[in-house]
DNA sequence: GACTCAATCAAACGCTTGATTGAATATCCT
DNA sequence: AGGATATTCAATCAAGCGTTTGATTGAGTC
């Protein structure tokens, strides 16, 4: 008894387990991505989600062994899928019969699977930007073990499809893209009382349809000259001090 | 010993108070503002903070009254003056001599006073970044009450220095700069292993130097064609800025 | 020298937290 | 059917939480 239950992130464990285990360990997996997305992790006690999911107290710890155990799996369960998609879209890019790829198709294979569609949807998403702005090393890890590979591969094809753009500006172009994919899920219904609905960062369609072409029109422009701003730097910085 | 002038037995306790008192509400501020920062708000205890500061467990609730005042009372230490220094940027833009002020300057003005300079620095730009992921109505408050008003002086600016853009686009624009100034600023340290060095987002003079003009750049964009989704491949043709 | 009062302190308050236990119960396999 | 296994349950634990308390300090005022 007193030995560990946990059932490890094996699949077949799973099947094996009876169709009640496995509903209520479905269901504390949905409270969990729901009430971290709109609390944090550590804003939320396994108490609350417990009760959400309708299922004992001890019943988090049982199947998923400790609260950062659940967070784990919450991320995992639909992490590998997106990251699958991605690559999957990316290939479909590639392949495209005549030209090189555009960097719309590009820009859309990245930021889609994880914006809509299956793979949970907004609960997961504002859960991955909830995740991705507590930056633990347990997040840090969870993200870089399930998207770094795909994510090199979208850097390496993004640098094929604009081999003039030096590899800085290409990083910090991506960043941006990251940040503003980011700030649009981590937006739970809305925030910006200032857009007076022109900017609805909840409805992933309309998200998706501005993000593309913009992010993607910014990729193609030219990189600025270096020395971009010295004029207008030096009357800002009068105003210093 | 003093000269203090005479203190009324009044109520301006703030005035009236000795410099010791003074000295650790400064050290609880800057203990919360560091720890905060790192941990998020639900992450950090009081006794963490006062611990840091070398202060007693009480000092926190008998300064600030609660843990949520401890919070307002960080943020808006600095968050005043962020705002009257971008306010006072813009002003300088619009009074420039010649022609219409350039979207390097509004788009710097808006960044530079929040990301480098006295305000806190980057310690409190990680809090505020933390902040705005955690995205409680406190937050939410905090942030609407200090920043609302000269953020949308900025959209106006922006919109007569773009009057060819629609509103929608524009917001859009503006959206995904404040991602990417979030998403920077939240950024502790190091993040990005794929980069390998091509973006460190902890540099705030680098970060400036590449977000400035890559987003200026982003706004003069056309607005893409609006028919973005069924043939996301017409829309390339148009520009090549 | 008596008095005031903001500031500090050690100690405790009531409560919630993540985790564990052992008994009770449902489910599966032969 | 029956024994093994997997799951649920109420109860409990130590630890930590935010907050409150009453006493103490020490500089400033009369």
């Amino acid at each position: 008894m007193s030995a560990i239950p946990l059932v490890k992130a094996g699949d077949d464990a799973a099947i094996a387990g009876d169709a009640r285990g496995e509903a209520t360990r479905q269901r504390i997996l949905d409270a969990a991505q729901k009430l971290f997305s709109e609390h944090g992790s550590n804003g939320v006690s396994l108490r609350a989600i417990t009760a959400e999911a309708g299922a004992n107290s001890a019943a988090a710890n049982y199947h998923f062994g400790s609260k950062s155990g659940l967070l784990e799996a919450v991320f995992a369960r639909h992490a590998t899928g997106i990251a699958e998609e991605r690559a999957a879209l990316l290939r479909d890019c590639r392949e495209e019969p005549g030209r090189p790829p555009l960097l719309e198709q590009i820009v859309r294979a990245f930021l889609e699977p994880g914006m809509r569609g299956r793979h949970g949807g907004e609960a997961f998403a504002r859960f991955r930007g909830r995740l991705l702005a507590e930056n633990t090393e347990l997040t840090r890890d969870l993200y870089a073990s399930h998207f770094n590979e795909s994510t090199g591969e979208f850097l390496e094809a993004l640098q094929a499809a604009l081999p003039d753009l030096p590899p800085q500006d290409l990083h910090w172009r991506f960043h941006i893209l990251l940040g503003s994919m980011i700030y649009t899920l981590a937006n739970p219904g809305r925030i910006n009382v200032l857009s007076e609905g022109a900017c609805d960062p909840s409805d992933p369609d309309r998200a998706l349809e501005k993000l593309v072409p913009t992010l993607a029109q910014m990729f193609r422009n030219p990189a600025p000259a270096d020395a971009a701003s010295p004029g207008s730097r030096s009357t800002l910085n009068k105003l210093q001090a």
